[in-house]
DNA sequence: AGCCGCAGTGGCAATCTGTGCCATTGAGGC
DNA sequence: GCCTCAATGGCACAGATTGCCACTGCGGCT
């Protein structure tokens, strides 16, 4: 188990597990939060695998509970339902692409500073992030032909828009200092169309067998969207 | 009962009652097929009283069929579930966008074919339009506290995009005859920017109390949306 | 080391959701 | 008026969720 593979593609749903102690520092997680994002990420494995392998209908909640060895009851207290336990698969390098823009130097000018975090956010630095995004290409290829399965992908993506827009948000306040930052519309549209970029390419990605890395590589694709999207 | 108020937002769902019979032609529908828009109508009324007064999740499927006036077996026939059951009345006015779209003169430019259809099918000709938006507005709002309702707004938003696409698909291999159409990739990202301008302007415009027309108005914020993303 | 409070867990019971099956009924064509 | 068929309603059932409660190990205190 643990979090060898643990690359999130949008990140939207790691902060289900430990949203309330540690959020800015990174300090010592206590071996009860390691255990839970393990678990996570555990019952996760186990609903992609049955998902891609039965298909979502028919794989039952239990199952997905009894492969990752926990208690039904238990299931429900990390995943709200049967589809949203693949979320954290689907968010790959959301929470780092987040983290890399709230971090942009001030002054960067946005376009720049999305596709600076989107380029590092899909990077594939070593294996266990290609199997990630492999796997979330198997999910995203099942999802064609299930609505639910099809249902937590949007909410994924939408939610990271959300998180986007508020990093925005802040990022306009800490630059124009003065005017009380960016106008809430624009900083909306930004959000939405870089989010949008990522989503589009690994959707295109996901429907060809282009490899992780390289042209047609979700980087690649997302990229090229942004510049199409925020030409600015 | 009947389509009085029937202006549909996005329009992904409308298709779920008669999507086999008479695609094209507006031909008599029979008096068969108008009761049943009229039945689907009902449910997606009864469903959206239900939820903003109790919300979402106090509402069982049972109350929501018997307030429509009929059986349970019956509202699953029309929708795959619950929160579904409001998707007609969150796609306001898409069936029209869609429709102008197609119909748009060959060699229009892309950005302005957009903003045309867009702006006349938020337009508000008539008041059951206006109620319609106002309905669409009071969903989006008790949609902000429940993560279900929400994803129907995802779904429906999406399923817009994807049809959008086909139409834009279409629209593109009609004016460049010999090389086979636009660019896939090209026609996903302008179906994704239309789509979001439309989605983004109805969630600001909800979050106000502007009203249906003028300034701050859904086709307003859209059409300013779409400037920004599509300035081609 | 021994004790305590608490978070995380598992199990059970109850309610709601979603689907297959079958009889009934009214619409539209002959 | 008779026949065929789509639309409906009721029923039963498997699976999805949730409230409630007791059990157990982690982490802090004495």
């Amino acid at each position: 188990m643990c979090q060898s593979g643990a690359a999130h593609v949008l990140g939207a749903y790691a902060s289900a597990v430990s949203p309330k102690s540690t959020p800015p520092a990174p300090a010592a997680p206590s071996l009860t939060e390691r255990r839970k994002a393990a678990t996570q990420l555990e019952i996760a494995r186990a609903a992609a695998d049955l998902f891609t392998e039965l298909g979502p209908d028919a794989t039952t909640t239990e199952a997905i509970a009894s492969r990752a060895g926990v208690g039904l009851r238990t299931f429900y207290r990390y995943f709200r339902n049967k589809q949203d336990a693949v979320g954290p698969l689907l968010s790959v390098g959301g929470e780092h692409w987040r983290a890399r823009l709230a971090a942009t130097a001030p002054g960067t000018p946005l376009p720049e500073a999305l596709a600076g975090a989107i380029a590092e956010s899909l990077a594939v630095p070593d294996e266990a992030t290609a199997a990630g995004l492999r796997q979330a290409r198997g999910l995203l290829r099942a999802a064609a032909d299930d609505p639910a399965l099809r249902a937590v992908w949007y909410q994924v993506n939408q939610e990271s828009e959300d998180q986007v827009r508020s990093v925005l948000a802040q990022l306009g306040d800490r630059s124009g200092e003065g005017g009380g930052g960016a106008d809430p519309l624009d900083v909306r549209l930004a959000a939405a169309a870089s989010t949008a970029a990522i989503r589009i390419a690994l959707e295109t990605w996901a429907e060809t067998d282009a490899d992780v890395e390289g042209p047609g590589s979700p980087a690649d694709l997302a990229l090229r969207c942004l510049r199409r999207l925020l030409p600015e």
